[in-house]
DNA sequence: TGTACATCAGTGAACGCGCGTTCACTGATGTAC
DNA sequence: TGTACATCAGTGAACGCGCGTTCACTGATGTAC
């Protein structure tokens, strides 16, 4: 890597870490691109040369830290049972997470505050949920579209979206993981809580 | 009602009306202010006048259709178990849904290409879930801010997104209240859908 | 090691665009008597 | 029933604002020889 390689990279962390400065101290809407040009200390075509859009620069370093359960599943043993290899997979994908918590913890703050943004992530979520599918529908060989794909699918996103809620807004120390595993366990205690068809 | 309030009201209608069809004619993104108040026959200051934002325009109808799950969670008989009390909560927040079907569909397919919008819908569906968890909490004499509530609130809300989503998509008739009560089955049915507990 | 040229990060300024605001005004509808 | 006044829907035009685009340019870094 050359010394300018070196230094787009300083002047793109640069632009990062002053938006996200400016996003904590004023929030999203009200901080302008010109304010983060000044305080990045570059000009603004140059903002405009490494981040396409005000929301890239908040939500790149989010995307590139979500994780993948599609490819996690992939990776589990093929004659693992489904509930299973499902558990491995959130277990891995909250613990990849739970990782750099405190990094990313500052930008999801600053996403609740932005509905741009907000929505952008919800979308991923949603792409992830269907990548899900498609690897679920896969290992059994069976149709994508079917129900219970989407149903299992569904679980486990709910629960890894619950356990990181969870991780976010509780006091104690829990990771997401174990915060899942709690989840999990209400799941399967036999209690009531799943909706029943009305007789 | 006086001709005034009459007159009114038909100028608010055919805003949202005329703002609709050009949605779906160019995307809700590519048409502005001035086309609506133009197709509206209005002036733009009227169009302010009816609805603050842009977002409002679409949304507005969407909200007032939504049902409230927590209110027909009250509604429910107090010895009824929680998990039944559900079920029934669902067939009648689908039922409802399901008359006002094609009215609203148009809407929700132009909500799905405006972020704006669509971020602040699933920022409703959050606020409901979170009214749903107080009622569960309520219903028990618990706290809301129990895991299990949070568990049953969710899944709730998952089975019903799931269920608009199928009917939505899918080629077949059924009402959002049958798929419902498919995904409910599949749930029960003790099949490996829900991710458990590594060991 | 030096020279000539190519590449590319960064600049500044001007611009287009659409959302949303504001304001003074018109004219129709509502109401008090 | 008519008159005088109050209320309010609707208007048009000007404006502020911030996002994102564009362009010709500078100067530092990289590379071929």
């Amino acid at each position: 890597m050359g010394l300018r390689e070196v230094k787009a990279g300083r002047t793109r962390h640069g632009i990062q870490q002053a938006a996200l400065r400016l996003f904590e101290a004023h929030g999203y809407e009200q901080t302008t691109m010109e304010q983060i040009a000044d305080a990045a200390q570059v000009g603004i075509a140059t903002l405009y040369r490494y981040f396409s859009t005000k929301d890239q620069i908040l939500l790149e370093p989010v995307i590139d830290s979500l994780g993948d359960p599609a490819a996690l599943l992939a990776a589990r043993p093929a004659d693992e049972p489904l509930d299973e290899a499902l558990g491995h997979v959130l277990h891995e994908f909250l613990t990849s997470n739970d990782e750099r918590a405190e990094e990313t913890e500052r930008l999801r703050a600053q996403l609740d505050q932005a509905p741009g943004p907000r929505a952008r992530l919800w979308d991923l979520w949603a792409q992830q949920r269907t990548l899900l599918e498609n690897a679920i529908a896969e290992r059994a060989g069976e149709d994508p579209s079917a129900i219970w794909v989407g149903v299992a699918a569904h679980m486990t996103m709910m629960i890894a979206e619950m356990a990181l809620d969870l991780r976010r807004s509780a006091l104690s120390s829990k990771t997401a993981a174990e915060y899942a595993d709690e989840v999990i366990a209400l799941l399967h205690s036999g209690g009531s809580l799943v909706p029943r068809l009305p007789r």
